[in-house]
DNA sequence: TACCTTGTTATCTTTTATGATAACTTCGGT
DNA sequence: ACCGAAGTTATCATAAAAGATAACAAGGTA
């Protein structure tokens, strides 16, 4: 079994991606987001149903190309059981 | 002199006021985003000319009476001399 | 192979944020 | 009392986000 399928066997597991997303949480803006999901292991779909819109738009929210108000942010997050806040650190 | 007045001279001074708001920066979106513009030091107007738009359109953003996008924080934080990054925690 | 789940992409409509201008308020300083 | 600086509010036009639907792709499983 090659390296990258084994690590993509790993990743498989719910609990073992989490961990592995969390690693580079801090990465940007869209891993962050993909994270909260993939650590309340809810799909797209569920997320979806939860914030009362579609999956579509869950997708085009992920995959980076749009550019989310403030709002809709606090609810993705909710939708996974998070609570969002903003960081800033001087440049 | 009142108590009050004491805060309120305190708090005319610009090194006081910063301190002061960064105690409470955690406390919430808006209060973050004043405490950006107040650390910096610039009026409405300067962060305004560093976004490229207009004065009352920051008014409008510090009062809550918006939901802005992620690129319009980006931009503010960014006018204000700051990195900007999401944080989540479980509910 | 056929099926089902999950996610992606395209497109259209509707809602909303943003840009812009102008008039107004507050507050210090002179 | 006047004046200027800083911030607020209202309003309108336009750009863009969000809602919705449908068709498609990838992966796993029977």
């Amino acid at each position: 079994m090659s390296l990258q399928k084994l690590k993509q066997r790993a990743l498989d597991n719910p609990e073992v991606k989490a961990e592995y997303e969390q690693l580079e949480a801090e990465f940007n803006f869209i891993d962050q987001l993909l994270s909260m999901r993939t650590k309340a292991g809810l799909t797209q779909e569920q997320v979806a149903q939860r914030m009362q819109t579609q999956k579509s738009n869950i997708s085009r929210l992920e995959k980076g190309n749009s550019n989310p108000s403030w709002s809709t942010l606090v609810k993705y997050a909710h939708a996974c059981g998070f609570e969002l806040s903003i960081k800033s650190h001087k440049i």
